[in-house]
DNA sequence: TCAGTATGTATACCGGGTATATATGTGTCA
DNA sequence: TGACACATATATACCCGGTATACATACTGA
């Protein structure tokens, strides 16, 4: 959906055609997520089909390439996008599923898997304060709010690591008693 | 990924049925992810295909039914899903791209954008407050890890949406001097 | 006995995402 | 000048995750 709505906004700015608007979302977002071109193609079309966006008439002699250009329908659906917050479903989550089967199938195993995630998680911690510390806050906005985003992301996953190994002795303690 | 290395999982354990199986992960994730029958078998026939996992032999007489197992390549697939930690390369967060966006393409609009999902979030923040005052540590362990996750996400989408308007308001100051 | 629910399998379909084929223009460097 | 890399530009094939649905059978309780 993320794809599909950054599509829409960029073409409220201004017309473009599907290349520019990688080269657009890549540049507000940083270039943290690399947007496959043909993405864009495949989703400018089912934006076409719902009516949110459409390809702007040829002129007279023109080449039979035209931007991409949005709809009133589409203008609704971005305002919707940015009046709402985003879908609070959680989404399927790898590292809780993982700990939460090693845990029930095979005990032995969860604590190698907490350990492991540990160590990886702090690395990247690291990686993300270093860069972060080369990073100007004036001319790179962008660049540090995704920073500062990943970092409490890896923190929160570090503390919940640790509070999982705690529950599960606490857990295993109980148990045995 | 998640799905297919839990079916590998589920399987090392004992061999089961398709319908088994997705009895077995609801159960084992506390039914946080409810899994879709349908997306079991593809799943399975997709580990087949792969030698991860095969149908075992009828039996003589059996009927035509009978469950899947798993193959020493995939306990090894397993013990990698074990042992390496979680891809670290951050899916797309919609809600970094949201802001990102509105802050590049319409500045007015992002301070809504985080007001409304501050809201938003706040409240999810309650409910699990709540629903982690009534579960019971010793009986409910899978639920309350669960619970601890998605607490410890949305302090953290709290803490970055308060720093991005922050960071959002000094640069703006920066700006306008 | 009939309706509802659990067990069980299969398939169609959609959307996100990647890879790739295929052009054309543009700049640059030996 | 010709070769080569690179950006611009579009289209399509393919895989995977995920949902919906059709279709059985068996148990179970009103």
């Amino acid at each position: 959906m993320s794809v599909r709505n950054s599509l829409l906004a960029l073409l409220a700015t201004r017309s473009a055609h599907g290349y520019a608007l990688k080269s657009a979302f890549e540049h507000c977002t940083a270039g943290a997520w690399p947007l496959n071109v043909g993405q864009v193609y495949t989703t400018l079309a089912r934006l076409a089909r719902d009516g949110l966006v459409r390809s702007t008439q040829p002129q007279d002699h023109d080449t039979d390439r035209h931007p991409w250009e949005i709809t009133p329908a589409g203008r609704d659906a971005l305002a919707d996008w940015y009046r709402r917050p985003i879908d609070p479903r959680p989404p399927r989550d790898e590292l809780a599923i993982k700990v939460l089967l090693a845990l029930a199938l095979e005990s032995g195993a969860v604590d190698q898997v907490l350990q492991t995630q540990r160590t990886a998680t702090m690395q990247r911690l690291q990686e993300y304060t270093l860069t972060k510390r080369d990073t100007d806050p004036h001319r790179q906005l962008a660049v540090l709010l995704l920073l500062d985003a990943q970092i409490l992301k890896a923190q929160a996953e570090l503390d919940w690591l640790d509070l999982c190994a705690a529950r599960i002795r606490e857990h295993r303690a109980g148990s045995a008693s």
